[in-house]
DNA sequence: TTTTTAATGCGAATTCATTTGCATTATAAT
DNA sequence: ATTATAATGCAAATGAATTCGCATTAAAAA
C-alpha cells in the first residue's frame, strides 16, 4: 500500500505551483525549498509513478529535452523563452490541419514547440 | 588539407538518396550499401564536419531524437509516419502565427511536428 | 505506543549516445 | 612509385540521464 510522504507532497506542490512543464533539475530544486533532503532518486521515482497513474504527462522538449507536465489541460503547445529558459503552455492552436500536411499524408496529431520572449521577460 | 574519401562521399549520396532527415542508425545502415566496412564513429566524424561546413543541420525530434537533414530546404516541418518510422520533410506551414501564441508572448520561431501514416503507408 | 514495511537518501551501477586514442589504411602531393 | 599525413576502423573511454541496492527513516496499521 501507498503512503504520503512529505516529499511527494513537494512534487505536487511544485506541479501546482509552477504550473508550467518542468525538468528534474527545476523540479529537484523547487522541491527542496519544501523538503530540503529531497533527493535526485527520489524524485525520479516519484515522476515515474505519477507518469503511471496518468497524474503527470513526459513530455521531450526539442531544445530542453525531458520535461514533466500536470496532465488533463486538453490541447495546447509550448513556448521556450530564450531569456528566463523557462517552457510555457499555450492554450488553443494556431495550426491550421489543412495546410499542415499535403495530400496522401494522414495527420493523426501533432506537436508544436514555440520559441521566443515570454510576457515577464519582454517588458 | 582534406580529403575526399569513400566513405565521405557514401554519406553524402546517403542523404541525396533518401532526401529526409535520418538518424545515426539509418546513416551508417544505408552508407553500408555503399561502403560495406562503414564505421560509426566515421559517421559521428562526418556529421560533425558536414554540420561545421553548413552542409547539413541537426535536429532534435520529439519520438526519434537526433536527426541530420541536409540544409538549405527553406522553411517547412517534419512529418513521422508510425508504420514505416521515416521523417518527412514538408514544405509550407499551416501555422496561424496570430492564433499560435497569446498576446504579450514575442514569438521568433516554432518547430512543427506532425505524427500520422505517410502516403506509402496509407495505401 | 509498537510494529510493519513503503519510501527515502546515498552512492554505485547502468544505459545509451557520442567521442577519443591509436594502429592501420589509403588519398593525393611529390 | 614514394612519401606524408588525413581519415578510417576498432575498441575503449566519456558524459549525461536514469536506475538500482541497501541501510535507514518514517507513515500508518495494529
Amino acid at each position: 500500500m501507498k503512503r504520503k510522504t512529505s516529499q511527494r507532497t513537494a512534487l505536487e506542490n511544485v506541479f501546482d505551483k509552477e504550473d508550467r512543464p518542468l525538468s528534474v533539475e527545476e523540479i529537484l530544486k523547487t522541491g527542496r525549498e519544501y523538503v530540503g533532503s529531497l533527493n535526485q532518486a527520489t524524485v525520479y521515482r516519484n515522476l515515474k509513478t505519477m507518469v503511471e497513474k496518468g497524474a503527470i504527462l513526459q513530455i521531450n522538449h526539442p531544445v530542453l529535452g525531458t520535461l514533466y507536465e500536470l496532465a488533463g489541460k486538453g490541447h495546447h503547445h509550448h513556448f521556450h523563452c530564450r531569456v528566463c529558459d523557462r517552457v510555457f503552455e499555450l492554450p488553443g492552436c494556431g495550426l491550421d490541419s489543412r495546410k499542415a500536411a499535403p495530400k496522401g499524408f494522414v495527420t493523426e496529431g501533432h506537436e508544436i514547440f514555440l520559441f521566443g520572449v515570454c510576457p515577464s521577460c519582454a517588458d
